[in-house]
DNA sequence: TCTATTCAATACGTGAGCGTATGGTAACCC
DNA sequence: GGGTTACCATACGCTCACGTATTGAATAGA
């Protein structure tokens, strides 16, 4: 189960990876170094040989959890060919990795200590910029390329957020297909429902 | 500044009040007694004569914060004649009260602890429903409705999160009324930007 | 084999926070 | 005015977490 058991020493890296795995479980207050100790199956002695205290050890996890959260992410929406499977592949993602959010919303949790906000922003920045360059890319305007990128992004967050505190609240099963086939069409230009299923609605006229 | 000046002994209800502005500001642990007692200008032991300990605050505060945010918000917003104008205000409310807005991410962040996500699902729940009412108002049957209902309050939790996180990167300013127009556009059926200065946008067709 | 280096265990001191116990002081009641 | 009640102060013990200091063991290099 745990995986101190396959390597016989451990690495700051190692450590950056629990404190992660806590963060992601329990905040930022998870992140105790007797704790993660006990948890990679040794005591405070190895972790002070690693880092010169537990300040350190936030600054390497926050590092690596940047990286992965901007260029890796991006990285791998890049790979899609045009703006629109950028953009809902980056919606997916929301789905797909638990683990990843419950790390944003838990970092966000803590944006006021500088050390955390600082990396927040930029990662945010990164990836509405990334937004605002795939509406770019399907022929909007700067203004209105960045409204959207906003508005999804804060799609984004919310869904998130709701899927943590409320998960029963968010259409799941049979109808998170339709819902997910609702938001695309609000907030990709040009999308349009696959079985067109939506018959008297998307237009209010009644 | 501070209002321990004006009644010459303290209530239940002030150390409620006190420990929501501290979560507001410092998220739940600045729920510390000592420290509360400190800014209200006195010590534990007027602490602990009103509570017993430091959950039977986090019970009376949250009391408070549950009927806040829901009875009392949905009271406000039920003035409104028409759907159209309930969500739109709820929306304007978004922007309005700060601390009611810190103070749903800082007890959201720790739902994960019972007695906190109990009311944060309770709250969650109402606020969807009236939403869902709303838009059943405006004459939507009531699958679309509850969708627009979770996508609108995706946005509004999401917005929350990023007014709070990456300020910088939510329009404002100049272009904060053409945004909230575009943001009204895709989520309330029928709305028009009223100056119609949106000329080439809001259709992508360019 | 001897030794330096790497990694970890143990023991200790400090501070913050919770909760308890007990004492103090006004106000009010009779 | 003596006593009860309401409200608060002070002093204490406990736990948990951080950080330091010191010791211990394994491994690699010479």
């Amino acid at each position: 189960m745990h995986a101190h058991t396959s390597r016989k020493t451990l690495t700051a890296d190692d450590w950056a990876d629990a404190a992660l795995d806590a963060i992601a479980e329990g905040g930022l207050d998870a992140v105790a170094v007797e704790r993660l100790a006990r948890r990679l199956g040794v005591t405070k002695g190895s972790f002070y040989w690693h880092f010169s205290n537990r300040k350190a050890l936030l600054k390497a996890a926050l590092k690596r959890w940047e990286r992965q959260q901007t260029d890796d992410v991006i990285a791998r929406a890049a790979m899609e060919t045009d703006g629109a499977a950028r953009i809902d592949r980056l919606f997916r993602g929301a789905d797909g990795s638990k683990r990843a959010g419950q790390l944003y919303l838990a970092f966000a949790a803590v944006a006021k200590e500088p050390l955390v906000g600082a990396v927040v922003r930029r990662v945010n920045q990164r990836r509405i910029d990334f937004m605002v360059e795939n509406y770019q890319a399907l022929g909007l305007e700067a203004r209105e390329a960045r409204q959207r990128a906003v508005l999804s992004y804060s799609v984004y967050l919310g869904t998130l957020q709701l899927r943590r505190d409320a998960p029963e609240l968010v259409p799941s099963g049979p109808e998170f297909h339709d819902y997910m086939d609702y938001i695309r069409e609000v907030l990709i230009p040009g999308f349009e429902a696959s079985g067109e299923r939506l018959a008297e609605s998307s237009r209010h006229s009644r």
